[in-house]
DNA sequence: GTTCTAGAAC
DNA sequence: GTTCTAGAAC
């Protein structure tokens, strides 16, 4: 059981909502942030014995934590994601407690059950970045809502899920750059490639293991190559793993930059992000990583160098018949 | 990350 | 004139 006491000034109440609710979606992302920065921490008491977590740390029976608004509470085995958001409260009773509404009986349906048995909850040390309470910052929106954010909506959304179990989670990319194009990211709250540290290092294994079966799945896995690899530099918050059919054959792939992301050193493979991590105990990214993006445009198969991506395009036809 | 568009390239 | 890219805006 959790129990829940939660803070709020006299207009406004927290409450803590699944994670694909959306309670924010009829007003401007400005109003939002004004308002989350203006209100009061959640606090919650973890009471039973079922691994409970806020942001990847481990609540342990009877100790009690802080949530911050956006702070996400994993409740049975990160089986539950809920966020704790802040709503304007008409009446402005705020007296009260309120606790988590019990997940759906579809919810329940759609969620594999995963083995308790070795299931071991991750002590999570990266720190977020604290927000400045700046009206420029406010303006900007660049923490939680903005752009470079979405893959920690999206791995949570059952209907973009393609795989998940106790540790990791397959999505389809949302705009694939070939025919087959999954990300696979971890449960666990990890930023980029500069937080990972020896002790991820199982971790990155698994996500290995979970990607090279998703090739296994594919019905053109015998057709097709595939490689698994992580971006450089990604735009996108928050570890994700490519599984990418070689074909490059997508309306999405668009430009240059889309090109080099894949087909450079800017695509580091998976199996040497882990042997980084083996021998150095940390991942370094090459300096100048971001110049291999305006490399000029040369086919990955025979090394042709093309001129615009429409005629890439039509030269990759010859490679990949449709 | 994507979308939009000015202006470069043709 | 059209096609395409690159950078700003989101």
């Amino acid at each position: 059981m959790i129990k829940c006491l939660l803070a709020g000034s006299s207009a406004r109440r927290a409450i803590i909502v699944p994670s694909d609710c959306h309670i924010y979606s009829q007003l401007c992302w400005v109003e939002v942030q004004r308002r989350l920065l203006k209100t009061k921490n959640a606090r919650g008491t973890k009471l039973g014995l079922n691994p409970t977590s806020v942001d990847s740390v481990v609540i342990g029976k009877g100790n009690e934590v802080k949530m911050k608004p956006g702070q996400q509470l994993l409740i049975v085995n990160q089986l539950f994601p809920y966020t704790v958001q802040y709503k304007e409260d008409p009446s402005g009773n705020h007296s009260g407690s309120k606790r988590p509404r019990e997940p759906s009986e579809d919810r329940m349906m759609d969620r594999e059950v995963p083995s308790t048995k070795g299931t071991k909850a991750a002590k999570q040390t990266e720190k977020e970045p604290v927000q400045p309470k700046n009206e420029e910052t406010t303006r900007n929106n660049e923490s939680f809502g903005h752009w470079s954010q979405g893959l920690k909506t999206s791995m949570q959304d059952p209907k973009m899920q393609v795989y998940k179990d106790e540790k990791v989670v397959v999505i389809k990319d949302k705009y694939p750059k070939a025919r087959y194009h999954w990300l696979v990211l971890p449960w666990q709250s990890i930023s980029s490639l500069r937080v990972l540290r020896e002790e991820h290092t199982d971790l990155l294994k698994h996500m290995q293991k979970v990607a090279d079966q998703m090739v296994q799945q594919c019905p053109h896995a015998s057709s097709l190559r595939f490689r698994t690899g992580y971006h450089a530099i990604p735009s996108m918050s928050h570890v994700h793993l490519h599984v990418i059919s070689q074909d490059f054959d997508s309306p999405c792939l668009k430009n240059k930059k889309h090109w080099n992301s894949f087909t450079t050193d800017y695509f580091i493979e998976s199996h040497d992000v882990i042997q980084m991590l083996e021998t150095n105990g940390r991942v370094t990214v090459k300096e100048g990583a971001s110049e291999l993006l305006k490399l000029p445009l040369r086919c990955h198969m025979c090394g042709k160098e093309l001129t615009t991506i429409p005629a890439l395009k039509e030269h990759l036809k010859s490679h990949f018949p449709s």
